[in-house]
RNA sequence: GGGCGGGUAGCUCAGUUGGGAGAGCGUCGGCCUUACAAGCCGAAUGUCGCAGGUUCAAGCCCUGUUCCGCCCA
């Protein structure tokens, strides 16, 4: 192999591309809906089709990849199901936005041609996140690529309502549901965030009827009073006792509303009289339903007074606060203003003030369905990892309430419902319905969408072909693992498993692997407006794919977020860069023989050394990887390939590669060939092109690294003897290099070596592994004995029985040698105390397993040797005079 | 208010059944040694938040306490 034709270092750009289309094209991404292989299967957290790849996705993605990477070279039918999601009111508001800068909104142009536009955005951006997923080096199925709005899982959308609504587990009614005034539509709980703000609360009289005295109630939210119907307190509470019967005038409205007694009312609060809204508070209407009292809503859809709202009708809701706050002023009724901070609602998706409103929605009934999702996770048809997750499923699904499905959106899957104008019925069914059971053909199509999240539930059947019965779906279903950020364990997660379980008759899928947020360097979330976003395209473009894509697994302990910056995507842009430059070294040194494939004749100590470790930590990698210990199987890989390959057996190779003896250079080229195609395969999951790009230029090597086995211990030599002895070689090495290192000797001087070996065995193993500590450490001559005298001008580093004395005529500093030896005296006699205590200790010699015991009495009498000769050689140093 | 997670080297963090405190980055010293200066060799650095307890033995288990972060109400 000519040197020139492998450049210097890694340069991601120019491989990362032609890489990705070459496995594309060779259908290396391709699932088999039959196979004799076990399958695998994971279905992608469909990202909204609005969406451009953040730091999140980047994570999340990375982590399914080395998953499916690792699955795939472990010899399963891997099949990672890709797509995207309609993300109804995100959409919705981009194409608005769009008709806004014409001067037009929705309703200008018209549903149908409306939703039309949608679409041809969707067909214009919507593949800008996919493509981006690309870059990431993600191995999906593209062939498959599926999306929420698309025929099939329309079908699917609609099986489902019409089976739940003819179940009862659907139902349509009046209740008080999260509004945002500006996206004009209802939400779930969840997509109602809570976010603390300084605000105050007022403290408004309630007159008797005889407009005097009265009851004092606390609120935040004064213009809501407008549709009060009661006022509440506790029936416990004594200073209300006398109140019984009794009714207040409203202020204002001076409408007479009465007292109520209901144990919701929490007597320390305020003054523990609470006034009732029951169509603008959820807590209130649940009051008002079992009190019957009337509900008013005085809010309309646009955040507005209503008709209800008498003379303020027509103003904001917080402009009416402000006013109505001054004429309780005026009225002498506002008794009392006081600062508080108390938590509102916001959309989730543009974060205006949710106004709980009174409305008629669809519901999903969620009870039912909770508990098998519950005990699925209980039994454990399903794990969720970390396991501390699973806490908060079971609580959050104890805690649940109906789940608000319906949106006054238009970009959505149409919920299949009729309304029939003569008799009122509502008609659910999967087709349109031509005539009502009545016989009147006018009926019309309930306006309302469903929940995007509605859609997702169903993801991981319906992906797969459901509602036919395919053969995806019976191979693939439940899948494998899902891969998820904890922000979506309810959104989701717990929806997939409840829609899985009702539909499937069984979960999911088996495995949930939880991961963490990823945030700035100062473990700050990620937000445009904080400005502290790192943009994943960025860092590939600066530092590659692979180095960034090994930053984030290496970074991805379990239970822990993960806090990302520059300067630590750097540090693996070497570590990359590093296994560049050891593959160019071994290729560069693979030259004339081309290596045969059969066992060499002589197998170095180096060589079964570094073959056994290899063996070792593939195993250990791949454990990781089962248990989704990502950071672990990642840093077990960089120790491995920096710190053993490359700072060991390398640097021992050179002797033989520039060596004459031919054998034993055959014999180390096999080996780096060898260890060099188990650390490619190794590290593919994690790092998939410049292991590819490697790979490629490999003599020999057919076809991709995507197919190649993922290494495991039984396919390389397994020697534990040769991980003792090479114990021994190296340390003799790091001796000799410390003694350099501390007496300062420059790297080019050579020095002189004595080494006192008493230990025949020992002996040997030195002997036949002499030039390799020539070589490392820069030595003149070394010479071994069984016993020797220490020569007056040495230092000496002690090994265990092993002593080596290297000579430093005219170097040697006594003064400073004999403080280093101090130093080190001390240091041991330190490290050795609370052990050596442990062995005068009958409680420890008693109780202590036999092993403990025998380990820490090795330790002692392993540290006293040392000792006994540094004391020596200290003597040996004082009695000299310099 | 309820729940969860965290406090380990200057920084960021590992540390799986309790049994010799680790890594990366940074710092310091020395090196352009024909794979790599994006590199090599060497070095220094810890009251494992605080206080108790269990144990022969605690970074790890238990109790309390404090600080930080997140989720839910």
């Amino acid at each position: 192999m000519d040197n020139d034709s492998i450049p210097k270092g890694y340069s991601p750009k120019d491989v990362e591309a032609k890489w990705y289309k070459y496995w594309e094209e060779n259908g290396l991404f391709r699932a088999d809906d039959k196979s004799d292989k076990p399958p695998f299967c994971i279905v992608i957290p469909p990202p909204n089709v609005t969406g451009v790849l953040h730091m999140g996705h980047a994570l999340n993605n990375t982590l399914q990849d080395i998953l499916c990477r690792y699955k795939r070279m472990k010899g399963f039918n891997v099949l990672w199901q890709p797509g995207t999601d309609h993300a109804g009111i995100a959409t919705q508001n981009v194409v608005e936005r769009s008709l806004a800068e014409e001067g037009k909104d929705r309703h200008t142009v018209g549903r149908d041609k409306f939703i039309e536009m949608v679409w041809e955005w969707r067909a214009k951006y919507g593949g800008i996140i996919i493509n981006q997923l690309k870059k990431l080096g993600s191995s999906c199925d593209w062939s498959r690529e599926r999306f929420t709005m698309d025929e099939g899982l329309s079908r699917a959308v609609k099986e489902v309502f019409v089976n739940l609504y003819e179940k009862g587990l659907i139902y349509r009614g009046d209740y008080i549901i999260n509004w945002c005034p500006r996206c004009h539509t209802a939400l779930a709980d969840l997509e109602v965030e809570h976010e603390e703000r300084d605000s105050f609360l007022y403290h408004i009289r309630y007159p008797y009827q005889d407009g005097k005295g009265g009851v004092v109630v606390a609120t935040t939210r004064p213009e809501t009073l407008l549709g009060d119907t009661a006022v509440a307190v506790n029936p416990d509470d004594e200073r209300y006792a006398s109140h019984r019967g009794l009714n207040v005038l409203l202020p204002i409205l001076n409408r007479p509303i009465p007292i109520i007694f209901d144990g919701y009312v929490d007597k320390s609060f305020g003054t523990g009289a609470l006034k009732v809204t029951p169509a603008h508070d959820a807590n209130d209407f649940e009051i008002g339903n079992r009190h019957g009292l009337e509900r008013i809503k005085v809010i309309d859809e646009d955040g507005r007074m209503n008709d209800m709202a008498g003379i303020y009708k027509g103003m904001d809701r917080f402009e009416c606060r402000e006013k109505i706050l001054e004429d309780l002023k005026a009225g002498g009724l506002l008794e009392k203003v006081e600062p508080y901070r108390n938590a509102t609602g916001h959309c989730y998706r543009c974060k205006t003030m949710i106004e709980p409103l009174l409305s008629k929605q669809w519901f999903v009934r969620i009870a039912p369905l909770a508990e098998k999702a519950v005990d699925a996770v209980k039994t454990g048809m399903t794990r969720i990892i970390p396991s501390t997750w699973e806490n908060v499923y079971f609580d959050w699904m104890k805690n649940i309430r109906d789940w608000c499905i319906s949106r006054q959106i238009w970009w959505g899957h149409r919920i299949p419902a009729w309304y029939c104008d003569d008799c009122g019925r509502v008609l659910v069914a999967k087709e349109t319905p031509e005539r009502c059971e009545c016989g009147s053909a006018n009926l019309r199509q309930e306006t309302d969408v469903l929940d995007t999240w509605f859609s997702s539930a169903l993801w991981p059947f319906s992906t797969l072909g459901w509602p036919d019965r395919t053969e995806a779906l019976k191979t693939f279903y439940p899948t494998s693992t899902l891969i998820t950020g904890f922000d979506i364990l309810f959104f989701w997660v717990a929806r997939m498993m409840m829609m899985g379980l009702h539909f499937m008759g069984d979960v999911p899928f088996r495995d949930v692997y939880i991961h963490a947020l990823v945030r700035d360097a100062e473990g700050k979330k990620m937000s445009k407006s904080k400005g502290n976003v790192i943009d994943p395209l960025e860092v590939i473009e600066q530092s590659g794919t692979d180095a960034f894509r090994f930053t984030l697994a290496a970074f991805a302990a379990q239970g822990r977020d993960v806090k990302l910056s520059e300067d630590r995507i750097e540090g693996y842009r070497h570590f990359v860069n590093k296994i560049w430059n050891s593959s160019r070294f071994v290729l560069m040194n693979l030259d004339e023989t081309g290596v045969s494939s059969a066992e060499p004749a002589v197998r170095s100590l180096p060589d079964r050394w570094i073959l056994t470790r290899l063996g070792k930590i593939s195993d250990e990698v791949g454990q990781a990887l089962d248990d989704y210990r990502f950071n672990d199987a990642a840093g077990i890989c960089y120790q491995f390939v920096w710190h053993e390959f490359c700072d060991w057996y390398i640097e021992m190779a050179k002797e033989w590669l520039y060596g004459e003896d031919k054998s034993m250079k055959m014999s180390v080229q096999t080996t780096l060939k060898e260890v060099l195609t188990g650390v490619l395969r190794l590290l593919h999951p994690f790092i998939p092109f410049v292991t590819e790009d490697i790979w490629q230029r490999m003599p020999g090597v057919n076809g991709s690294i995507m197919i190649a086995p993922f290494p495991q211990s039984s396919e390389f030599l397994s020697d534990n003897k040769a991980l003792e002895e090479m114990e021994l070689v190296m340390g003799a090495i790091s001796g000799v290099r410390n003694i350099r290192g501390e007496m300062n000797i420059h790297p080019s001087k050579k020095i002189d070596i004595l080494m006192e070996i008493p230990d025949e065995k020992d002996a040997g193993i030195i002997k036949e592994n002499f030039s390799h500590i020539r070589n490392l450490v820069k030595a003149g001559s070394i010479e071994i004995k069984k016993h020797v005298i220490k020569p007056e001008a040495s230092v000496t580093t002690v090994l265990g029985h092993n002593q080596i004395h290297v000579l430093l005529k005219g170097i040697i500093d006594f003064d400073e040698e004999r403080n280093r030896i101090r130093k080190e005296i001390a240091r041991i006699e330190k490290d050795m105390e609370k052990d050596a205590k442990k062995l005068t200790s009958s409680a420890f010699l008693d109780n202590a397993p036999d092993d403990i015991v025998e380990k820490v009495k090795e330790k002692v009498q392993g540290m006293n040797t040392k000792l006994e000769k540094l004391h020596k050689n200290l003597n040996f140093l004082e009695e000299i005079n310099d």
